[in-house]
DNA sequence: TTCCTTATTGATAAAATTATCAATAAGGAA
DNA sequence: TTCCTTATTGATAATTTTATCAATAAGGAA
């Protein structure tokens, strides 16, 4: 990946080093986006990796700002690589989700910082709605 | 509670029920705000509830719409009554919590609704950013 | 290079969460 | 009221997630 050097340089910065797990990890969410625990691991045990290297790195790449967390509405989190921020809606009737631009947010999220003074990250949010369809048949 | 009534009415219509181990969380998180799971278990277990039961309850509340999800950051979710909405800012730094009136989202929700023909629930959301005090110590 | 410090991992155990299924109990019908 | 249907629960097992700790390995210093 293009990125793995500045995200190496990055880490060390901090005191942290890129490993080949780190490495596969980022690999494995650069192919799928959204991906389980569960299915990161099965795309990475291959390599002899561990479940309990998988969670540990997911939370670790998360804190460090390199992993957004995602709400997928069933009670379990998902995860994938930030820099390509966007948000999405998801139907709470028939599950359909639709990923929506992050620039639709912008203006809300620059009143949000003027207002609060806080500095906010892109972030990945997650809606909750109706669908128009399942609006009709209701 | 004052809104139990309307509740149960709301299951029974739904062909669900009002039971004392539902009301019973309904109960505690209408005292404790944004409880985990297990702040949940801790206060209810005493009416001999399973742990089983706390988590399909918390599923099936939420799911109703009478409950809401959040984020908490740390990996975990919480939950609490819905019909309060509001939502929250993180700090990434210090840990510090901010909670923001809906009504500072309204607009930009309104922006969405119209764009995508979504209905949207008011949900929970969570921004993760700095605080100002955090700003200025780096 | 070799040594040293320590971040990281695998192995394992512990804890949290979910799934299965028989027993219970709530509400509707008569 | 009694019967019947079925949503719900507790008990239990299975799975997922987290914590502990010794072994490994990466990077810095000399």
């Amino acid at each position: 990946m293009s990125c793995t050097p500045r995200l190496t340089q990055m880490l060390r910065a901090r005191g942290y080093r890129m490993t080949s797990q780190r490495f596969a990890i980022l690999q494995a969410l650069h192919n799928g986006r959204h991906l389980s625990p569960a299915q990161i691991y099965q795309r990475v045990h291959q390599t002899g990796m561990t479940e309990a290297t998988v969670y540990r790195t997911l939370e670790f790449l998360a804190g460090n700002g390199i992993l957004l967390v995602a709400d997928r509405g069933n009670g379990h989190l998902a995860y994938e690589l930030s820099g390509e921020s966007h948000h999405h809606i998801i139907c709470r009737t028939c599950g359909k989700q639709l990923e929506i631009d992050p620039g639709m947010l912008t203006p809300a999220i620059r009143q949000l910082e003027s207002e609060t003074g806080y500095c906010l990250y892109a972030g990945h949010l997650t809606f909750f709605g109706q669908c128009p369809e399942c609006q009709q048949n209701s």
